[in-house]
Order: C-alpha cells, then sequence, then structure tokens
DNA sequence: TATGAATGAGGCTTCATTCAT
DNA sequence: TATGAATGAAGCCTCATTCAT
C-alpha cells in the first residue's frame, strides 16, 4: 500500500470511527454528514468520496462491528478445546457475545436495533472481510455444524430462530434489566437455546 | 356524548388513522405533520391539539392497533370451548394472530418494528381501553395462567420469551419468506414455544 | 356598580395583572396572548372582549403602572411641609421614584424601556385617572411649576430633559452598577438635574 | 484578499445592508430571516453561515453604523484646530453627529433605540475596528480627556451622563419635534451639556 | 483528491385571531 | 358575555447535496 492509498484508508477509517461514536452518542437522526465530517477532521464533501450517504456508512459500520464481535468470540472459543459438541459451542458463543455487549452497552445499543435476521445476514455472509482478522462467520458456522456428531436438521432455520430469540431479549434484558437482569436471565434463555437446538438434532 | 365532542373524537379519529396510513405507505420518517394534517383534512395546527408530536401519535397508534389484534385473538379464543390447556391458549393465539398480520402486512410492518418488550408491555399494560370492545391484554394473560392445571414460573419471563422470539421471527418469514415461508416455520416455532411453556411449568 | 359590572372589572383586573405578571418575568415578546388568558382563568376569547391586542394591554399597563408610581412620591411630597421650593420638590420626587425603583427591579425593567417622553406625555397627560386615588400628574407638575417663587422658563423642556435624563440613566445603574451603582450615581445625578432646573429659573 | 474572501466579503456585506433597510423601513420585529436573505439574494441557509440570529446581526449593525457616524464625526473635529479645549471639542462632536442624524432620520431611528450606556459601551469598546478607517472611539474620547487643561473627575460617569441625555432626547426631538424641534432645542441641551462638563472638571 | 461555501426545500412549532356554540 | 377549538400563515432552523476552486 502506498503513501496515497494510505491516506485513503486513514480519513475512511476516520470518517467510519467518528461516524460510531455520534451514531452511539447522539443517535442516528441527530447525527448529520456534517456533524461526521466535521468531527473526523475533513471536509464536508470528502464524506461523499467515500459514502453514499448517512444510511450507507451505518450498514459499513454494522457489518463491520459485528464481524469484530463474532470474530472475537470464535477466537476465543478456539482456545477451549474441551467444548465440543455444537450444543456447548453455541452456548459459549452466546455467552461471550452476551457479556461482551453488556460491557459494551453502547454497541449493544448500535448493534442490536439492527440484528435482524436480514441484516444479519446480509452482514455476515455478504461481507467481505477486509482484513485477515476478519472472519466470514456463515461458513464459520457451517463447519461447526457440519463437524458435529449429529446431524441438523435445517441448520439455517435453527440459526435464524436461535438469533431473533438472542437479539430481541438480550437488549431490554441489558439495558433495562426487564423483565430480569440479563445475569438472572441467562439460564432461562439458554435453556430455551439449548431445546431449539435438541429439537433439530437427528442422529447422523 | 354532545356534538362538540363527537366532533373533536372525529378529528382525532381522522388523524390517527391518516397517521397509520401514512406511516405505513411512507414511512415514519419520511411522513411530515404537515402530511398527516392536509390528508386529514385538518390544519396543521390542529394536530398539536391532540398530539405532542409524531412520536406521541405512533406511540398512541402501537397502543390501539396491538389492542385491538389482541382483542380480536382473545374473543376468537374464548368461542373455542375444547380449548383448555394453557398451553394450546398460547398457541392458538399465537396462530391467530399470524394468520391475521399474514392477511394484514402493512400491519404487521407497522406493529413489528415496534412490537418489543418495552413498548409492549406499556402498550398492553397502561393501555387504558378507550371502549368497552378493547382489553387490558396483561391481566388476561395472568388469568389465563391462574386458571391452567400447572403453575407458571415466573410467567412474565415466560411471556417475555415468547413474544420476543414470536416478534422477531415472524417479520422476516412473513415479509420475506425468509428463512422459511411463515407456513413452513409454524412448526419449528410453535415447538419452540411450546418447549418454553414446559420448562416454566411445574405441577401444582 | 352592580354585579355584572363587578365581574366584568375583576376579569380585566385579572387579566391586567397576570399580563404584567407574564411581561415582567417571560418578557413582551415571548408572552403569548394565550399565556394571559390561561393565567388569568379566562378563555382566550374573553381576552378580545376587553383588549384589542398584546400592545393595547401592554400600554394600558404603563400608563397605569406609572401613574400609581407617580401618585405615590406625590402623595409622599405632600406629607413633607419642611419642603418648599420646587427644585427640592422635584429632587424629592426622583429621589422617591429611584429608591422604589430599586426596591422593584421588575417594574424597572417594565416601565424604563417605555418611558421616553412621548409615552410619557401620553400616560401621564392623556391617562384618565380610573380612580379616585390616581393623579393626572401633568397638570400636578404645573400647579407645582406656577407655585413656585421662581418663573420657569419653558416649564415643559425643563420637565423633558429630566425626564429623560433621569429616565435613561437609572436603568443600567439600577440593573448593571454601571458605570456606577445607583448610590453612587444620586450626587452626580442630582448636581445635574439642580443644575437644569436653575437654568430654566428667572426671577419672577 | 484572494478572490473567495473576496466573495464571502461582498455576502455578508450585502446581508449587513439589506438587515439595515429592512430593520429601518418596516421593523425588527416585521423583518423576518427569510426577507433577509430574499432582498440580500442569497439562499435563507447562507444567513446562518455570517450570523447566529436576526439579534446577531442586528448587533452587529449597531457597532457598525456607530462607529462609522463617531469616526466622521471625529475626522471632522481633527480639521477644526480652533477648538482646543474638551467642552468645546464634545459640543463639537454632539452637534456634529445631531446634524448628521437629523439628516438620516432613518439612521437615527435605528441607533437611538439601541444607543443605551450597556450597548454602547460593547459596541465602542469591544467592537473591533475592521478597517483602517473606523476608530476605537472610547479610547480617543479617553485621550481626548488626558490631553485637556482640567483634570476630569469621573470621565467614564461624565460620558455616560451626557450620552443618556444626548441619546435620549433627541429622538423625540428630531422625529416628532417634540417638546421642541431639534434646532430650538439645542440651546437647552448644550447648556446642559456644558454644565455636566464644568461640574466634572478640576483644577490639574 | 479535497474542500467548504452556498443552497433552498422542508421540517417543526407557535400564535393571533375568528367563530360556532 | 364567554368560550376554546380550529386555523394556516409565518417564523426559525437544519441539512443533504452540489460545485467551483
Amino acid at each position: 500500500m502506498n503513501k496515497l492509498e494510505q491516506k485513503k484508508k486513514e480519513k475512511k477509517d476516520s470518517l467510519l470511527s467518528t461516524a460510531f461514536n455520534l451514531f452511539t452518542t447522539s443517535g442516528f437522526n441527530k447525527t448529520s454528514i456534517s456533524d461526521i465530517a466535521k468531527n473526523a477532521g475533513v471536509g464536508k464533501g470528502t464524506f461523499y468520496l467515500y459514502f453514499r450517504d448517512k444510511y450507507d456508512i451505518r450498514n459499513k459500520l454494522i457489518a463491520h462491528k459485528s464481524d469484530e464481535l463474532f470474530t472475537k468470540a470464535y477466537l476465543s472459543l478456539l482456545n477451549k478445546k474441551e467444548i465440543t459438541t455444537l450444543e456447548d459451542k453455541i452456548i459459549y458463543i452466546i455467552d461471550y457475545l452476551i457479556d461482551e455487549l453488556n460491557e459494551n452497552q453502547v454497541l449493544l445499543n448500535f448493534i442490536s436495533k439492527n440484528l435482524s435476521w436480514g441484516i444479519f445476514k446480509a452482514a455476515l455472509t455478504n461481507y467481505t472481510p477486509q482484513d485477515a482478522s476478519e472472519i466470514d462467520f456463515y461458513s464459520v458456522y457451517m463447519t461447526m455444524v457440519n463437524d458435529d456428531a449429529y446431524k441438523i436438521d435445517n441448520p439455517e432455520v435453527m440459526l435464524f430462530l436461535i438469533i431473533e430469540l438472542v437479539g430481541s431479549t438480550i437488549y431490554s434484558a441489558i439495558l433495562y434489566n426487564e423483565p430480569l437482569p440479563i445475569k438472572e436471565l441467562k439460564p432461562y434463555l439458554y435453556s430455551v437455546v439449548r431445546n431449539i437446538i435438541k429439537e433439530h438434532s437427528v442422529e447422523k
């Protein structure tokens, strides 16, 4: 990467991280492109050289932040040699993600509203890792499924159910302790998740 | 109700139904208060006599539409004398709601994005039925729970899990057939719901 | 005055005193007719039965409050038999007014901006006392002038100069202590006033 | 100054002079920012690039117009070598200003309502001359005071008294001939001013 | 590639005034 | 006489986007 390319990347990254900060502190609607450009230290016109509009930069942020999160969880899982079943792996990842988001509620707030199946699949499937450290999570999941002792009936549906359940419940549990604080909700939630997996498992 | 009150109610209802139409056709963000007033056939200032702002009218719409929907489902359930267990009752209501929303995707689109636990509880609990035909759904649910042969461990959490799961999954299934058309998703979904209920049931 | 007239007077007085309170606390521009009516406990339409618009009620307030103030000062002067010369009388009245306004800065703020010669003359000359206790100050002044041992050359101009000087200086001195606190400014101010009077005095 | 800066200055000046015209013909309250922008031939948003709001542009106009006026008067004084005493200098400047405002009643109307001590000091003291031709009048005054044969006791108070007296009296005299046409009022007024100066003068 | 001045549509909200009751 | 619902003009201000430099 030459010096010019380097500078361009810096500008883009600066815009991305500034936008994230503003979106999470002031909210998406109340953040203007002007704000982003000014805080990123670039001209307003420059924004348009890198992103089509506010929605464009938001979507790119969601994809990037989600992937970062899943990558972190997955890398952590790789170190746990003692976790062998698909069920335990999935619970481990969920638990990791929940703890992470509990620590970083600002990120939760940003991602959660957008972590629906549609965007999720778009984000994690179509997402082109831009870095060696980023992972195509969807294929990782399929590999995990295939490696298991059990055969999963319709793994996509199973993932869908789990993601929607977890994604929508943790939001209010972590941010508002409703209907229970996340710590107390976990047992109920994991019990449901394990049930979902069992229902989809058939002997190979 | 005298003539004046009558007229006021008409104005308010006209604003509510116009707002619903515009929110569902053009989207919330792209609907302006000006649009609502103009289409409702009243002056712009009149809007502010009845609602504080766009968010206010939206919240009132959510509460009203949700209640209407649940009331309809509940009334239908009352006619099914053969459905006796809590589990069957809940499944019946969910099934009724799904079919209803499948027929009325515009309503689904409007409600789904807002049917989170927080708003749901606010909408259905604090909601003051404005009409003899409207129902306080939350107390109906608690009555159903108490009447059952089983005791439910933490009925609020159970309801929370079910609502979040159903609320977030049907959206993409009905509107985008993703990951499956709603018809095919139902068995999986109901299976999970029944499991959730069983997990929370203890002998009395 | 019959009961109906009584009630009308009460309404009008309520509107006047409410308007005064709002003008002085929130400012004239930021006070709406709606505010006045609501706080006075009458309907919005009722306002228009008594006053033409916001300017109308303001002018009536200025006239009323000014007269009240001058009347108070004049009545106080009447008790001071030892004050005999015109010069001393004028200084006494000014001193009384300043002390009064210093105690009641809200009133000062309201009156001062309007106590220009034009409005003053209109207010105090055309002002029809509405009450036995109110005084036509301009004729009182002319009587005082005629009673003095000296003849005053152009008493109207003299009054004009004094009023403009005092009216415009005390505002910033009392409210902002600029360029001096009113207590320290008084000697300078009274010295100028006495000079003005002397310049206009001729032997009879 | 490059072409861009040149254009910006033109825009700003256009807005300033348009605002002045509208304020003086239609009044401050009845002039909207829309009006100013439209008449200046710029977009509404452009206004906000240069001024915070209507009050901001008004204050800048007062400062600018006042300074312009005083500068003109002062430059004229500099040519009168025969005027040597402070008293004569001040009277000369006042006379010059009065004649000028008598010729330009629109300007009088605009400035007079705002030429209170507070704004005057702010305008003439804090005012940063934007042009070689503009003068910091307050320091000019202090120099004049120090150069005089007499020592002035509290020159700030003296200036305050003179400005308030002159500022408030000429308004009604010039615009309404009340209580006398300005020509006839002058002798009385200058007599008072000279008295004020004498009162403040002490032997060095 | 980078800038930021300029734009003007469009949003929100307030309010004086009217008028049917 | 009294009310207050209704109106819509009018004001303020923001902002995405363009374009000349």
